[in-house]
Order: structure tokens, then C-alpha cells, then sequence
DNA sequence: CGCGGGCCGTTTCAGGATAA
DNA sequence: TTATCCTGAAACGGCCCGCG
């Protein structure tokens, strides 16, 4: 069963989004917070929440600031904006920071529930008329991320990016197909990116660093 | 056309080794 | 001691392909 968080200070709202969730998921289970504080004791609770819907403007969090907060006790948690704000800007920043998409307050429910099931399916969802950001912002935002992984996910990225499969990759690593299949995970986490044809052609775009040759774990460096 | 099997990719969980 | 990294097993879903 899917389970959803709606964090919404307004009743009306929660109500919308609620019916909204229920068109796309008629057996979903539906939980109710009116601010940051209530959503994360909510949390502590309820470890499965497939997908948190969250208002930016809360009566404790303007901004992104409740986004954060959220983020920082649970990054593993899919969290949509909902919001009134349609400036790209905020669009980008929201996508930036980490959002599994963006849903303004002016979208039918129809398209709402479209865009929920697109998130939960694991891609960003983003309002209709968002243009995608130029090159350079991406480029920076990717590399950056590129150092977030560790010596042995870099080697994994560069085999995949090569065309490699789990297998081959296990084989070429000295793994188990399963190690394999744990670290190309994380590093599409890491990466944001929703799949592994996506990050090879993200990353074919940019220059990799040079992936080290395992050594001791002493590392003087 | 629908169904089942096999392959692939994704995710989660758990355990051992090591660094802080 | 706690946190992080690496590793592996297992379950799940999507896709394709052969079969009736």
C-alpha cells in the first residue's frame, strides 16, 4: 500500500491534494500535517512514507527552510513542493536542493494525480511550462556531486559510462554482480539522476576524473 | 492476443572491515 | 564507540521473447 504525507497548513488544501492523491491511488494511505514540527513526529512513526507533498509556506517554515529540516532527518524521503510560487527560479531552486518535483497549486487535479504517479515511478516532475536549466549550472551541480563518491563507485561509474553491464562490471571489479548492483545504486542517488541510461549519457558529457588503482587502505595522500 | 520464463536493473537489509 | 565503506543475498518490477 502507498502511504502519502500531506503538509499543508490550510485544510482546503490538504483536502485537494488529498482527493488528488486518491485519483491516482484510491487505496492509498493518507496522513495529515499542519506544519514542519507535526510532520517530522509523524515520521518518527512512520518509517514507509512513499511520498511527502509539502506547502513552503507553513506557520513554522518559510522558503525552503522546512525542506530542509525535513531533508536533514530524512534524506531518503521523496518530498514534492506543492506550492503557489511559479517562479522558475523557485522551480530551480526546489529541484536543485534535492525535490522529487515541483506541483503548482494551479494544476487541475487531473494533472496533479499524473504527476504523482510520474514522482513515485522515480522521475521529476516539474510544471508544464518549466524550461530546464542551461548547461553550465547542471555541469557545476554534476561535478560536485561527482565527489561525493567514493574511489570504488568512481570505478563503477566509469565502467558503466563504458557501456558495461552489472555483469561485466563485476567481472572486470572482481565482485560479486550484487556488490555491483548496491554501488550503482548509490551512485544514482548520489548523482540524482533516475537511471542508469540517464547517468551514462550526464556523465559521457563531462569529463570523469580518473578513476585511481585500489591500493592499501593507508592512503597517504 | 495473453501467459510464463528469463534477464536486467533497482532497492533493501545485513555483516565485516576500517576510520574517526 | 560510532560512522562510513564495501560486500553480498534476496525480493521486486519491467521488459522481451517464445509458446499456445
Amino acid at each position: 500500500m502507498t502511504t502519502f504525507l500531506i503538509i499543508d497548513d490550510h485544510p482546503l488544501f490538504r483536502e485537494a491534494l488529498g482527493n488528488a492523491v486518491r485519483l491516482a491511488h484510491p487505496d492509498a494511505r493518507i496522513l495529515e500535517a499542519m506544519s514542519i514540527a507535526e510532520a517530522l513526529h509523524i515520521l518518527t512513526s512512520e518509517e514507509s512514507i512513499d511520498l511527502a507533498l509539502l506547502d513552503l509556506s507553513l506557520p513554522d517554515a518559510a522558503g525552503f527552510s522546512g525542506f530542509l529540516r525535513l531533508r536533514e532527518t530524512y534524506p531518503r524521503l521523496p518530498v514534492a513542493i506543492v506550492s503557489s510560487e511559479e517562479d522558475q527560479n523557485v522551480v530551480h531552486e526546489a529541484l536543485s536542493l534535492g525535490a522529487a518535483g515541483y506541483l503548482p497549486k494551479s494544476t487541475s487535479k487531473r494533472e496533479l494525480a499524473a504527476s504523482i504517479g510520474r514522482v513515485l515511478s522515480g522521475s521529476i516532475s516539474v510544471p508544464r511550462d518549466f524550461i530546464a536549466a542551461p548547461n553550465a549550472g547542471d555541469k557545476k551541480t554534476l561535478e560536485a556531486r561527482l565527489r561525493e563518491l567514493t574511489p570504488q563507485q568512481t570505478r563503477v561509474l566509469d565502467l558503466m559510462r563504458r557501456g558495461f553491464q552489472n555483469k561485466q562490471i563485476a567481472l572486470e571489479l572482481q565482485l560479486a554482480e550484487s556488490t555491483v548492483k548496491a554501488h550503482v545504486t548509490e551512485i544514482l542517488r548520489k548523482l540524482r539522476l533516475y537511471s542508469r541510461n540517464k547517468a551514462v549519457i550526464e556523465i559521457g558529457k563531462i569529463d570523469l576524473p580518473a578513476p585511481r588503482q585500489r591500493q592499501s587502505r593507508i592512503d597517504h595522500g
